[in-house]
DNA sequence: TGATATTTGTGCGTATGTATC
DNA sequence: AGATACATACGCACAAATATC
């Protein structure tokens, strides 16, 4: 078997020390050639590793100025009541959505049956990314079932929002039933997307939401960029 | 209404064949053409119905070897009480233990941390190794205050029960405060444990384990075989 | 403002182990 | 078995941008 290569440890290592705060953001990591000296490796072996992270844009360097540290992963609050934007913003960040694309179709076998739907009933399908401070942290697909919301797309394309679209359809609230998660490496389509290496470990959550008197309502699957994102379950959930 | 299509029907019987294990995961299916003789159908219909098993990850193929049923992925609960011995259970899986290390060591700083430890207390470290039905699903490590429970560790080589140990020092009930999941990619000795290719995707969980009165009683890690695993939030959490 | 040290970016050469044809 | 290509890692030198005094 392969070993693993020296620029890869110390990539994760560093990492690790992002994510435990070691180092803030906008932090100046120490220079290239004390880390060498830090790892006993040759300069050329850090700058590997920092390339793979500026890759998943976990730093950026500046010639003559130094590494910084872009992001540090953002908690992501898995539970009963999963919201993006409210998500985000009490992390102290800036979120964002992109419609990738909206479309009415019939569902496939395993939309249906976790819709309760009948194979071939129309859904309303909302493939987005997500971002915060402006970097992308997931991809997702939400899928509705079109007989029950009609007119749902258009909200959707307005304001983006699943819950203000829910909201305009007569749904006050909405609960999440069950959250199952996976590891997956991302394919050449999801890295384009979420802006990391292709191969890189991502995060594949799905989900089902009901409404109040438990009927589900939403299908979701969501791909989490794995470096940039910790799923958080309890605490506040 | 049109009738089930004949590879559907040899999708289910084999998918039945499966589930009630007389085949085992790893093991080779009868050839395609064996498959075509048994049911009466032409091969191009077995290979619709092995397409279909493939694209739901049941099977996978391999040119010129055969068919072979994959790991069905172990569901994993996440919640308030995280017991690896029930949950494996439940899944109607065995589950099973290899302890890999026992130290009792002075707490690095995160760990002092999480456990609300001053720097350089002492602490029982826990390696292990956790399997479900004979097969490696994640590597783990317990860090439990020495202070509190002095004799743990041989109990915990005894019995390789955390729940057992922390009950025989007193402790009848512990619940988890916070778990927080990343994707991260497998090192050469993880690799090597779970049996998966070197970088090859893992769920990476870390949780703080109180008792009653909100004291932090272990602080652990674990590191799941991302395709072997489904870590579930909710629904009977 | 200006000289100087620091730090990243780039190029070339060498060596080694591994996978592939 | 041999040839070839590729990834990894080290070492040295210098250019370009930035920080600091």
């Amino acid at each position: 078997m392969a070993r693993t290569p020296v620029w890869k440890s110390i990539a994760t290592a560093l990492t690790e020390d992002i994510a435990q705060a070691r180092y803030d953001t906008g932090d100046k990591l120490p220079a290239e050639a004390q880390l060498a000296a830090r790892f006993g490796v040759n300069r050329h072996t850090v700058r590997r590793a920092l390339a793979e992270m500026a890759a998943g844009g976990l730093v950026h360097s500046r010639r003559g100025a130094g590494v910084f540290v872009a992001a540090r992963p953002t908690d992501y609050p898995i539970g009963k009541r999963v919201r993006f934007h409210q998500n985000i913003s009490k992390g102290g960040q800036t979120p964002a959505k992109q419609i990738l694309t909206t479309e009415t179709r019939a569902a496939a076998e395993g939309e249906a049956a976790a819709l309760g739907l009948a194979a071939g009933d129309m859904v309303h399908v909302y493939d987005g990314l997500s971002l915060a401070d402006g970097q992308p942290i997931a991809l997702f697909q939400s899928i509705f079932p079109s007989d029950r919301f009609p007119g749902m797309l258009e909200t959707l394309e307005e304001t983006q929002s699943v819950t203000a679209a829910l909201k305009r359809c007569g749904i006050e609230d909405y609960t999440r039933l069950e959250t199952r998660i996976t590891a997956r490496q991302a394919t050449a389509t999801q890295a384009l997307h979420l802006r990391i290496p292709e191969g890189a470990p991502i995060l594949r959550t799905t989900g089902i939401n009901v409404d109040g008197n438990g009927q589900p309502i939403e299908y979701g699957r969501t791909w989490f960029a794995g470096d940039r994102v910790t799923l958080t379950v309890g605490g506040d959930a």
